[in-house]
DNA sequence: CATGAATGAGGTTTCATTCAT
DNA sequence: AATGAATGAAACCTCATTCAT
């Protein structure tokens, strides 16, 4: 942990964050190792001291914006005081509002999601992906059962399907935030999430 | 006196099928042309008899395949003595469905997602996306104010913020169709739409 | 020389004249064959019913610019009894009008010149070039040599290098007409022929 | 902490000459990069560390044998104890001497005006070609003029007309020493001038 | 004969990665 | 360590030529 280690893990974190917003405005395929040295303000040669690859310069990326993102907003800590419910939708809300603040959220999300989608990248990229939905989805899970506990949600409520669907509602909601002008993830969650909950609320 | 016969239709659906699947396996930038060729059994400078660039040819794609999928299973007549929200719930497990039966369907649908979100391509293949997005929720959208005319459908329900949050459903269902082993969206979608729809209902 | 022969001839015409118009636009290995196939109104695989090969077609177009241009107005008959000097600037002249006139002319001669300058194809088109040169040429000598024997060109003149010099003055001014705008062969020569010849005459 | 130690300027350098070379013999377009790599003894892709495209290259063949060229065969300082119509007959020898010993010279004309001839090129390269010609022009005007002043031209000679012709005079032996087998352009001229510039003369 | 679909060699350009300095 | 010149494998696209109809 001498100054040595500090340079290169800022090095390795300022490029991190160029090559994130490099494959978010050109893609995976199309970013050229170049474009992220120069974004990060070294040399071409220099990004192959910090990663060994192209594919493992974007799996980085990939697992640090994992971390960051659904990480952060995930795990904050949340007032126990609200119903469970609130806390649900305040997690979301908070999570479509990060994701609307972070102009390459979305473009990277895609890119990572191609990824996956190619059959030689699948395993490797896949597995990471699933980790963190999982996660995600497991939050809701516990949440919702902690509500069916208190007498809160509907002891009927078929706890992973629906926690799965909050989850793939976060994320569809996202492409359309990117591909449709003038929508807004957020407000249509705000709008639309208190009838959905309602349905779970134990009555 | 005329050219070698050629159905230029038959042959243009061939390519399209084929590269349908080529860019599905290795992705729109990792695929070349010549898979594309190979994989529709003609010579690479064949495939620009019928498309200018692979641009175009995966633009095509991207074209035939909302309208074949969102098409026919969107405006597929229904039932009409059914309710409207069961109606709806039929058309997502079909959607649903039908993506789960075509082993190309997600993979294809992760890529041009991506295309959407590289700069370069967004302004063309998002428009194009976003259309087809607009008209599944218009579909939804109209179901539901159907109910409320019927009084299926509290009159309460934002009905167009409610019509997205139900596309977003499905789309990112297929993220984790695709990414989680074991997960089944339509499954999923049969267990938790139950309590959902529940609470747009009425009374 | 029945009527067959007849449309075959002018098919034949057609499609040089075509590529003639295409080959100065494009270049001769730029232009295609296509290009050469629309331009006169035909398919593409017929033009190899009238010629071999892209080569053959260009030498074919070459062959008779060589003898309509320099042909035509090499060796029309001129009126006697003016002097030869006379004789000479009327040639002249009438070459560089006729090149003004036609608006292909100068690039296809470029284009000629520079496959003359390729190895490969240097042989077979540079004999034919050396001809026409060669022939005109030997029209100015012929004119100079009988100003000779009467008495008004000076005898001490050296025939054949002026005559050539006379050759290479008309391809340099086309050179410029191309290339400098606002310039005019025929008007430069017209202004600056008569110094020139006058230093041949006897006396 | 450098990189490799490279001599840009003697690289651009000997590529420039590998491409003449390659040029000449083959012409711009037949011509290709790998073949420029090769005699130049590199990797094809390092020739796009020098040149962007393979038209930029050409161009810069182009502005470097206009530059050694004319250029050195032009300004070189004369002796101004000669007459200046010897200067004249001077310098056309001398140009066309260097010609003579350089073998690529020709056909690497014939090659620029041909580009200069083809619509796509015609803007770019025939403006760096006009230039050369009339900063040759201007060479030759201005000496005629200084005759004028000294009484050793003739007053009534049209200087301008005159020194085009004397360029184009140039220009097209030099396509003649390239066609005709056993012409020497710098004989001809030999022989020729004497007599023509006679004409200029003043008496 | 006439057509134009089909071919596939070949060309330009890009770019991940290496490595001498 | 850091650099960026060098490499060469691809990849997209073109087009002369062939040939079934």
């Amino acid at each position: 942990m001498g100054p040595r280690r500090v340079d290169k893990e800022a090095r390795r974190e300022r490029l991190l964050g160029a090559a994130a917003t490099v494959f978010a405005e050109f893609g995976y395929r199309r970013a050229t190792m170049e474009q992220v040295a120069d974004a990060a303000g070294v040399a071409k040669g220099s990004v192959y001291l910090a990663f060994d690859s192209k594919e493992d310069l974007f799996f980085a990326v990939f697992e640090e914006f994992m971390r960051d993102f659904v990480g952060n907003e995930l795990h904050a800590d949340q007032p126990s005081d609200t119903g469970v419910l609130d806390q649900i939708e305040e997690t979301l809300v908070l999570i479509t509002r990060a994701v609307e603040d972070d102009p390459i959220a979305i473009p990277l999300t895609l890119e990572f999601w191609a990824v996956c989608g190619v059959e030689e990248t699948r395993a490797r990229f896949g597995a990471l992906y699933a980790e963190s939905i999982r996660a995600f989805t497991d939050r809701i899970v516990a949440l919702l059962e902690r509500g069916q506990a208190l007498g809160e949600v509907d002891p009927a409520v078929p706890v992973r399907p629906v926690a799965s669907c909050i989850v793939a509602l976060v994320d569809g909601l996202h492409i359309q935030q990117w591909t449709l002008t003038g929508f807004s993830a957020s407000a249509t969650l705000k709008d639309a999430l208190a009838p959905i909950l309602q349905s779970l609320r134990a009555g």
